[in-house]
RNA sequence: GGGCGCGUAGCUCAGCGGGAGAGCACUCGCUUCACACGCGAGGGGUCGCUGGUUCGAUCCCAGCCGCGCCCA
C-alpha cells in the first residue's frame, strides 16, 4: 500500500532435539529403536514425519491472511541452506575460533546429547544436604563438607576452602581421605569457594560440576568420571556400584558414611537445579569431548552494533539484556550427539588428524590418508538458524535477492529467543556479510493461558489459531492478537478477539447503509460541518496510527481504529448525514470517507475491508495506495464538540441546552430527541456549578498557578470557560 | 545468588505528575427505516501496603507484601 518492496520471509528451522525426540518416541511405540534402524533410515523417517506434519504453521499463516512471500519458503535443511551452514563452520575453523576440547558440558541422559547453557532450564528442587566427614590422612582429625550429590564423592579429587577462611587455614596443604573409595586427596585454597555455603569446605569434583571443573583446571587436578552418558554409575568405583542410578549410589554412600561414623547430619535443602528444556530431565554436568566456538570477537562486534544504535531492541530495556549477555559471553558448545541436523564437516584420519572442509575431502589435509571418517555429531540447531537472514537469500552466492533484501528491517520474537537467535543472527551477519541483519528487534509479549500458565503442548494449555479463526473469523483473530500485544506478558482471553469480530461486523453494516443506496456518481465535495469533521478525524487517526505502528505499538493502533469506526464514523457521522443520505453530494463524501476508513483498517482486517472495497471498486484494496496526508479540514477536528456535549446532557437528564445552527441540526439528527423532552434542569445546573467551583478553587490556589506548567493552567482556564458556557446554555 | 518487570472496575488490560479509562460481564430503557452480533443510560475502583518528595502522586523515590520472567 505504501509502495515499498518488502519481503516477509517464511520458513522453519529443523528443531534438532525436539524433532528427533518426537520421531524417536513414535518409533518406540512401534517397538523400534533408532539404533536398530540405523542413521540413514532414521533420518529418512524424520523427513517422512516432517512431510506429514510440517506445513501446519504455514497453513495457519495463510488462514490469518499474513502476507508472507509463500513461494520463498525455506528450511534449514534445504540443500542450499546446508551449504551455507557448512560455509559458516569452515569459516569459523579458518578464523581459528573453532576448537575441540574435553570440557564440562550440560549432558541430558534422556536425549543422549550435550546441550548449550541456553537450553538448560533452572527449576527449584527440594534436596537433602549431606554433611560428610573426610578424615585427615595424618589422623589428626577431619574436615566436614556439605553436598547435595553424595554419589559424586566417588569422583572427588580435592577439598577446597576459601584462601581467607581462617577456620581452615591450617588444613591447606594436608591430605584427606575420600570416603568409600579411600583416595588421598589434597586440601587446596581457591577463591571460588563460597564460605557461607555448608561448612565452607567444598568437595572438588571436576568431572561432574562446572565450578569444580574450573577449580580443577586451575589446580591441575584430574577430572575422573563416575557417571556415564547413560546416567548410570561407571568408572573407577567399587564393583557393586557400577550400573546403579545416581540416586541409588547416593543412598549407598550415605549408608556407608553412617556406618563408618562419618555422617555428621542431613538436612533438607531447596535450590535451583538445571533441567533439560526438552525432556525435563535433570542435567548431568559431565566432561566430554565437544566442539566449541570462541564467541569473543563476534560478540564484540555485536556489542558495537547495539551500542551505536545500528540495531535497536524494542522495548529499549532489552538492549541492556542483550548487551549484558554479549559482554559476558562464553564459548558455545555447538556439537550435539544427535542424528537429525547438520553433520559436522569434520573428518578424521586414522592418525587423528582433523580435516575441515565444506564437502567430503578425498584425503586427509595433513597426511594425505584416504581413510577418512566423518564426525558423527550434528550442529546445534541455532548454529544454522543464526544464518537465517542471509542463507534464505542465497548466501554464500552473491544473489540479487541478497543485495536487495539484506540488511532487513525488523525481526520480531519472544524474550527467551534474544540470546538463542537474535544475538547470534547479529553476530553471524556482521561476521559473514559485514553488516547487521536488521535494524529493529521487536520483543513481543508471551501470551499465557487464561489461568496464567505458559501455553504448552504437554500441559494442554495451548490454543490452535485455526480454532479461533473458525469461531471468530480471521480478521477478528488478527485484531484480537494485535489488541493483546504488549511488552508485558498477557493472559489469553477471547474478549479482544470478540471485540474484533464486532468491529468487522460494524464495518460491514455501516458499509451496507451506504451501498444500499447505490454507489456515488460524483466526486466528493465535502461542504457541511460533519463532513469536514469526519475527514479531519480520519486524517488525525491516520497520523496517530502511523506513529503507533512506527513505534511497534499495535495495541493502541487498533484501539484508535475501533473508536474511529464506532464513535466517530458510525455514531456521529453516519447518523448526522442520514436525513440527507439521498443527496448525491452527501453520498459522494460518504464514500470518500468510507474509502479512507477501509484503507486505514486494511492492514488489520484485510478480508472484510477487501470484500467491502470490491463492492464499489474494480481494483484491489491490498495494492491500492495508502492515504496521503490531508490537512484541509484540520480546523474542524473538534467541530462537533458542542453537539456532543448537548447530547451527553440530554441523554443523561432529558434537558436540552441551547446550541443552535449546525450543531442543533446535527443534534436533532443524531439524538432524535422526544418532542418536548423536559428534564431536571436544576439538577443539571447544580452539577455544572460543582464543576465550576472545583475549577475556580484550583485556579485560586496561587501555588498551583505559580508552579504548574503554563499548559496545565491554560487548560484549566479553558475548562472553566466551557463549564460557564454550559451553565449559560442551561438558561 | 544477580538482574528485569508486574500488582488499576467482577474479568482481560490501557494510562505513568494536574479532575480514575477501554472492551467484556452486570442493571435499566429502547423491535429508531445499516447493524438487537444493535443503540442509549447506569452501577461498580482507599489505582497491593507503609512512608517520603511535590502546590498536587495511580504516576517519581525508599521500604515491605504478593506474582512472574531472564541469567548463574
Amino acid at each position: 500500500m505504501r509502495g515499498f518492496n518488502t519481503l516477509w520471509q517464511p520458513g522453519f528451522d529443523h528443531a534438532g532435539i525436539a524433532t528427533q525426540a518426537v520421531v524417536e518416541k513414535e518409533l518406540r511405540r512401534q517397538g523400534v529403536s533408532r539404533l536398530e534402524l540405523g542413521r540413514e533410515a532414521f533420518v529418512q523417517r524424520v523427513w517422512e514425519w516432517l512431510h506429514e506434519y510440517g506445513g501446519v504453521i504455514m497453513h495457519q499463516f495463510r488462514r490469518l491472511g499474513c502476507s508472507l512471500d509463500y513461494e520463498r519458503e525455506r528450511f534449514t535443511m534445504d540443500d542450499a541452506y546446508v551449504r551455507s551452514v557448512m560455509r559458516f563452520f569452515v569459516h569459523l575453523h579458518g578464523r581459528g575460533w573453532l576448537y575441540r576440547d574435553n570440557r564440562i558440558v550440560n549432558w541430558c541422559s534422556d536425549c543422549r546429547t550435550s546441550i548449550s547453557d541456553l537450553e538448560v532450564e533452572h527449576i527449584d528442587v527440594d534436596d537433602a544436604l549431606t554433611y560428610a566427614r573426610y578424615p585427615l590422612a595424618d589422623g589428626s582429625g577431619h574436615l566436614t563438607i556439605a553436598t547435595v550429590r553424595p554419589a559424586t564423592i566417588l569422583a572427588d579429587v580435592a577439598v577446597a576452602v576459601h584462601p581467607d577462611d581462617e577456620r581452615y587455614a591450617s588444613f591447606v596443604g594436608k591430605d584427606v581421605i575420600v570416603p568409600v573409595v579411600g583416595r588421598h586427596v589434597p586440601v587446596i585454597a581457591d577463591e571460588r569457594v563460597e564460605r557461607e555455603f555448608g561448612t565452607g569446605a567444598l568437595k572438588v569434583t571436576p568431572g561432574h560440576d562446572p565450578v569444580d571443573f574450573e577449580i580443577g583446571q586451575a589446580h591441575d587436578l584430574p577430572a575422573p568420571s563416575v557417571i556415564g552418558l547413560d546416567g548410570r554409575m561407571t568408572g573407577d568405583i567399587p564393583e557393586k556400584l557400577v550400573g546403579l542410578t545416581e540416586e541409588e549410589a547416593s543412598d549407598y554412600v550415605v549408608e556407608w558414611l553412617r556406618e563408618e561414623g562419618l555422617l555428621e547430619k542431613r538436612e533438607s535443602y531447596r535450590h535451583s537445579v538445571g533441567h533439560c528444556e526438552r525432556s525435563g530431565t535433570r542435567i548431568q554436568p559431565l566432561v566430554s569431548l565437544q566442539w566449541w566456538v570462541d564467541m569473543g570477537p563476534m560478540a564484540a562486534a555485536a556489542v558495537e552494533a547495539i551500542e551505536s544504535g545500528r540495531v535497536t531492541f524494542h522495548p529499549p530495556v532489552q538492549n541492556r539484556v542483550a548487551l549484558d549477555w554479549l559482554t559476558a559471553i562464553r564459548p558455545w558448545n555447538v556439537s550435539r550427539q544427535l542424528w537429525w541436523g547438520h553433520q559436522l564437516p569434520i573428518w578424521y584420519c586414522p592418525d587423528g588428524h582433523v580435516t575441515c572442509a565444506e564437502s567430503e575431502p578425498g584425503a586427509c589435509a595433513e597426511c594425505g590418508s584416504g581413510e577418512l571418517a566423518r564426525d558423527p555429531d550434528v550442529l546445534d540447531t541455532w548454529f544454522s538458524s543464526a544464518l537465517w537472514p542471509f542463507a534464505t537469500l542465497g548466501w554464500p552466492e552473491d544473489t540479487p535477492d541478497l543485495r536487495r533484501y539484506y540488511p532487513g528491517d525488523v525481526s520480531s520474537t519472544a524474550r527467551e529467543i534474544i540470546f538463542l537467535w537474535e544475538a547470534r543472527m547479529i553476530m553471524a551477519g556482521l561476521e559473514l556479510i559485514g553488516d547487521i541483519p536488521f535494524s529493529d528487534v521487536i520483543i513481543h509479549s508471551t501470551i499465557l493461558a487464561a489461568d496464567g500458565r505458559r501455553m504448552s503442548k504437554s500441559l494442554g494449555t495451548g490454543i490452535d489459531p485455526l480454532e479461533l479463526i473458525a469461531d471468530h473469523g480471521a480478521d477478528a483473530t488478527r485484531y484480537g492478537l494485535l489488541k493483546m500485544s504488549s511488552t508485558q506478558d498477557v493472559r489469553f482471553s477471547q474478549q479482544p478477539i470478540e471485540e474484533g469480530r464486532k468491529l468487522a461486523n460494524k464495518l460491514w453494516n455501516a458499509s451496507r447503509l451506504l451501498l444500499l443506496g447505490g454507489v456515488a456518481e460524483v466526486a466528493a465535495r465535502p461542504s457541511s460541518v460533519e463532513e469536514r469533521w469526519i475527514l479531519a478525524r480520519i486524517e488525525a487517526t491516520r497520523a496517530e496510527v502511523e506513529a503507533d505502528l512506527a513505534g511497534f505499538d499495535f495495541s493502541h493502533a487498533v484501539d484508535r481504529l475501533y473508536h474511529l469506526t464506532f464513535d466517530d464514523f458510525c455514531d456521529w457521522y453516519l447518523e448526522a448525514i442520514k436525513p440527507r443520505l439521498q443527496e448525491p453530494d452527501v453520498r459522494a463524501t460518504a464514500f470518500e470517507a468510507l474509502e479512507r476508513l477501509l484503507t486505514l483498517l486494511h492492514p488489520v482486517m484485510p478480508h472484510v475491508t477487501e470484500e467491502i472495497w470490491a463492492q464499489f471498486h474494480d481494483t484491489r484494496l491490498a495494492v491500492s495506495p495508502w492515504i496521503v496526508p490531508d490537512a484541509r479540514f484540520g480546523d474542524d477536528l473538534d467541530a462537533l464538540a458542542s453537539a456532543q456535549t448537548a447530547a451527553r446532557i440530554y441523554r443523561r437528564s432529558g434537558v436540552r441546552i441551547k446550541i443552535g445552527g449546525d450543531a442543533e441540526r446535527i443534534f436533532d439528527a443524531v439524538v432524535r430527541p422526544a418532542a418536548d423532552g423536559r428534564g431536571d434542569v436544576e439538577a443539571e445546573r447544580a452539577r455544572v456549578r460543582k464543576e465550576i467551583e472545583r475549577s475556580e478553587r484550583m485556579l485560586a490556589n496561587e501555588k498551583f498557578v505559580a508552579n504548574a506548567s503554563q499548559d496545565v493552567v491554560a487548560a484549566e482556564r479553558e475548562k472553566l470557560d466551557q463549564y460557564r458556557a454550559e451553565l449559560d446554555a442551561l438558561g
